[in-house]
DNA sequence: TGTAATTATGATATTATATATTATTATACA
DNA sequence: TGTATAATAATATATAATATCATAATTACA
């Protein structure tokens, strides 16, 4: 399947786990799943799969760029499949999370490392708020 | 002395852990502290104060704001004196962080929550690159 | 297709970071 | 200065992540 030929073009071996990890995340693509996250999940599946190899797995996809990590503000980070560079809109009162890319702002980042003399190579922005939905503003 | 004052203004006893904490925030005004290396400057000056009061008081000067915290991307939260609001950019190979603060940023952060239609709160943004620094460059 | 060489995994222990508990001590204020 | 109240120290515990190592799985190739 996919998820085997992508662990393929990035030289790591088809292993189960490494298969079952990758398809988990990419059928959560809108999700940003913690490495607990994802072991719950494939308990759930009947799949003995220990924590230990989920974070292994997990630090080589991303070492492979196959996978993203992200250390929001809480003491715990969560992984996605790495997609299109974005930046990310946290809701602090019901925790959905918006991607989005914005040209002007990647263009000011360059703006800003230049003017401090640094060769920029990543990033971090995110933007924590009250998201406007119907669901949020009725449960807070 | 001043830390003192600050602590009264902001309603918190005077004890002799908080002022000790504020005292080395300040003294290190432009370093980024972890609650560890905070401990570790305690116990250098001989005083006993252990590592919960530590981050018990960091996180009472947090919700005081006396204190910022920052979570960049490696598994510890650092502390830091509140100043005016900025961001950082920090160098991949020393390690070394500038603050800044960039009006067009700002802006365009406001700018990008009103059309995602989400209240915006607060930001954390930061550059990840190399520095320029004869130092940097020699040891790297 | 079967097998050896190599790499990955599971189970567990350990480390690192942070918080909770509780008896004791310090602070603020009358 | 004495007392009510809150804070601290010294644990223990929780949470997140990594290290170890014997066993199992994968791949290359005969």
């Amino acid at each position: 399947m996919d998820s085997d030929n992508k662990l393929k073009d990035v030289g790591l071996k088809v292993t189960h786990p490494r298969s079952k990890i990758l398809e988990i995340l990419h059928t959560n693509s809108k999700s940003h799943l913690s490495a607990d996250d994802i072991h719950n999940l494939l308990v759930k599946s009947n799949e003995s799969i220990g924590l230990a190899t989920v974070y292994r797995v997990l630090t080589q996809l991303e070492m492979a760029g196959l996978v993203q990590k992200n250390q929001f503000q809480d003491n715990q980070s969560s992984y996605e499949i790495k997609k299109q560079h974005h930046d990310h809109l946290i809701c602090i009162k019901c925790g959905k999370i918006i991607e989005f890319l914005d040209s002007d702002l990647e263009k000011l980042q360059e703006k800003i490392s230049d003017k401090y003399d640094f060769k920029l190579q990543s990033h971090v922005m995110t933007l924590f708020g009250e998201c406007q939905n119907r669901d949020c503003k009725e449960n807070n």
